[in-house]
RNA sequence: GGGGGUGUAGCUCAGUCUGGUUAGAGCGCUGGCCUGUCAAGCCAGAGGUCGCGGGUUCGAGCCCCGUCACUCCCGCCA
């Protein structure tokens, strides 16, 4: 509750309205706006709560209207004086308060302002380094303070939601040790220890298996996380996760829960999430949406036509058949008429995704069919392929063949790409679980497995025993939350066992030693009692942005990064002094 | 590391393709007038390292090379 509580206030701006009228009240707040009319001066006042219209009346206060000409805006001002209706006419149907006005009787200035660097409140859209350098100014800014309210909502809603099931909220070391596999780390150089580091978390996760292990058994945590990755719209090197975990719980255990909290977090941002939640394995949503985070909010599922051209002559579709491949397609409807300019320029897309080529059909108008490849089909094939992708007159086909990840992959990206060309409508909030992806994945470039989710994830039991001879095959107990083609959050359940924990660090190329020095503590510790457990870990920055409708993880964090991880309004990162880099025994280039 | 876009007045932009008088507009700002406005109005005025450096040219905001910042994407982000 914002009010005039605990303040040299007796109300806030945006409260007035008629009930108010007769009062005499004192505000406080910006010069939001002055119109001079010589005689008579009025002052929009703002403060968090909104806008009320002051009138400065000679009349009613030579003193104060002498004041009033002087002041400008963004000065700080308390004004004192009584509420009344408007004069007919005057009322202004646009502003909450706008039915009543206040006559001021006195009036003290209690700062002033240079003229801001841009202008608070207008539709302009202001270049937004400039903003972040001025990031006090902006936030003054009713969009931009709204951002941050509602993720303080959702941050409590989540706070609530979860203690209400049990839940303790647990605070992890933010100063850490450097572990192997995933994202860069930043690291902070120890005094005391010369030569050694810490590290910045990434996450939570080793702290709160040990949690799991202290028999704390349901832990949440509002956790800051460090990566030190190159930036993106919805990635900021700091950024927080609502980071959950809980023991003896089964895969389905966890979902349950996210799905009630998810439900009731997201009502505060008036959004009625459907559960439970449609899920879809790893495998189903590469089939059909090319993606491990399809965006539901439009079609334009994927077609396997493999058995369809399976006898085809031309070359391409045969030869990838050949040697183990698929033939996938899209249907990009309404892109018929399109020009061969612009399809090159999507041949290029999937060139640039891996692709070998693309290959295409258009069926501009009836009768009429373009492509370089169609000659090589039979009229049977013909037919499949318009009933197989469900064709009508206007519809642009874009085929790829080769190896099945690669035929999913590029086509994936060519139907994001064709939904933003032809401005698919995507609207609402389309959500749903991606389940049981698989343990490891081969990393061609390091010539090794490495984990899919992290090191710690349990593989599906009836997978146990075949981990060593079909590392690829072998699926997890792991779910990830997505929301209109973002990943919203991730989890899985974890390995609880120690020679099952060893085994998986050994295919990940963690030999016994290795293993011993860089994960002892959690073998050690998975060997003294530890259940069962798993939980899940949510982006708060991307889940707020999406609720907000903001395009940008930027705009739902007070002071965010630009995309060279610095800080226009401190000046971040800075250089230090000898004698600080001396302390900490690091010298310079 | 790679690719695309942007950079001109305090702010938002036009001017750049096709080099040529003193670089413009709206908003804001400053001053004046104005007692019912609410993006107040009218009049006047100030305000420019055309991101930065180099080059081509008689002449560069405009062409060329380099560089910086911001931004989007790929790589990267277990």
């Amino acid at each position: 509750m914002f009010d005039a509580r605990y303040s040299i206030r007796s109300h806030v701006a945006g409260s007035l309205g008629v009930g108010n009228v007769g009062e005499t009240v004192t505000l406080a707040g910006w010069v939001h706006r002055r119109r001079d009319h010589g005689g008579l001066i009025f002052v929009d006042l703002r403060d968090r709560s909104g806008l009320v219209q002051a009138v400065f009346d000679p009349d009613a206060s030579g003193e104060a209207f002498v004041m009033a000409e002087r002041i400008r805006p963004e000065w700080v001002i308390k004004l004192t004086g009584q509420v009344r209706l408007r004069p007919e006419g005057t009322v202004n149907p646009n502003l909450q308060t706008g039915e009543v006005e206040v006559i001021i009787a006195s009036a003290e200035v209690l700062n002033v302002s240079e003229t801001p660097p841009f202008e608070i409140d207008t539709a302009i859209e202001t270049d937004e380094t400039l903003r972040l350098k001025y990031r006090y100014v902006d936030l003054r800014r009713p969009e931009a303070l709204d951002a941050l309210i509602l993720r303080d909502r959702v941050t409590q809603r989540f706070r609530k939601s979860l203690e209400h099931r049990g839940f303790i909220e647990v605070e992890t070391p933010i100063l850490g040790r450097s572990t192997p596999e995933g994202a860069r780390d930043f690291i902070v150089p120890s005094r005391l220890n010369p030569g050694e580091f810490y590290a910045l978390p990434q996450s939570p996760q080793l702290f709160k298996q040990l949690l799991m292990v202290g028999g704390v058994e349901r832990y949440y945590q509002i956790a800051r996380c460090f990566r030190d990755e190159d930036l993106r719209a919805d990635r900021q090197p700091e950024f927080t996760q609502v980071d959950i975990e809980m023991s003896f719980v089964t895969q389905e255990d966890v979902l349950a829960m996210m799905e009630e909290v998810m439900h009731e977090v997201m009502r505060e941002a008036s959004v009625d999430l459907v559960t439970p939640l449609r899920r879809m394995t790893y495998a189903d949503a590469m089939d059909r949406y090319g993606s491990d985070r399809p965006d539901l909010r439009f079609g334009m599922e994927l077609a396997c036509l493999s058995s369809l051209f399976a006898d085809s002559e031309f070359k391409v579709f045969a030869s990838a058949l050949g040697s183990g491949g698929r033939i996938k397609g899209i249907n990009a409807r309404g892109a018929g008429d399109w020009s061969r300019s612009k399809i090159d320029a999507l041949n290029q897309i999937a060139l640039d995704a891996g692709a070998k080529g693309l290959a295409w059909v258009a069926f501009p108008t009836e009768g009429d069919v373009r492509s370089p490849i169609a000659k090589f089909f039979t009229d049977e094939e013909m037919a499949g392929l318009k009933e197989a992708l469900d064709v009508e007159l206007g519809d642009l086909v874009l085929m790829i063949a080769d190896a099945h990840d690669v035929a999913n992959e590029v086509l994936g990206v060519l139907r994001l790409h064709m939904a933003d060309e032809l401005e698919l409508e995507r609207e609402g909030f389309e959500a749903l679980w991606v389940v049981d992806f698989p343990l490891f994945k081969w990393d061609a470039e390091e010539q090794s497995y490495s984990a899919n989710h992290h090191p710690f994830t349990r593989p599906f039991d009836e997978h146990v025993g075949s981990l060593e001879d079909h590392p690829l095959e072998t699926l997890s107990y792991s779910y990830d939350l997505v929301m209109n083609g973002l990943e919203i959050g991730g989890g899985t359940l974890r390995v609880h066992d120690a020679a099952l924990q060893r085994r998986i660090l050994g295919i990940l190329g963690h030999d016994e030693s290795k293993a011993e020095e860089e994960f002892g503590f959690l073998l050690e510790a998975l060997s003294l009692g530890a259940p069962p457990h798993g939980g899940i870990a949510l982006g708060l920055d991307r889940l707020v942005m999406v609720l907000a409708g903001k395009s940008s993880i930027r705009d739902v964090i007070a002071f965010p990064k630009t995309s060279s991880g610095a800080c226009p309004l401190t000046g971040a990162p800075g250089s230090v002094s000898s004698r600080q880099l001396r302390d900490v025994h690091l010298k310079r280039d």
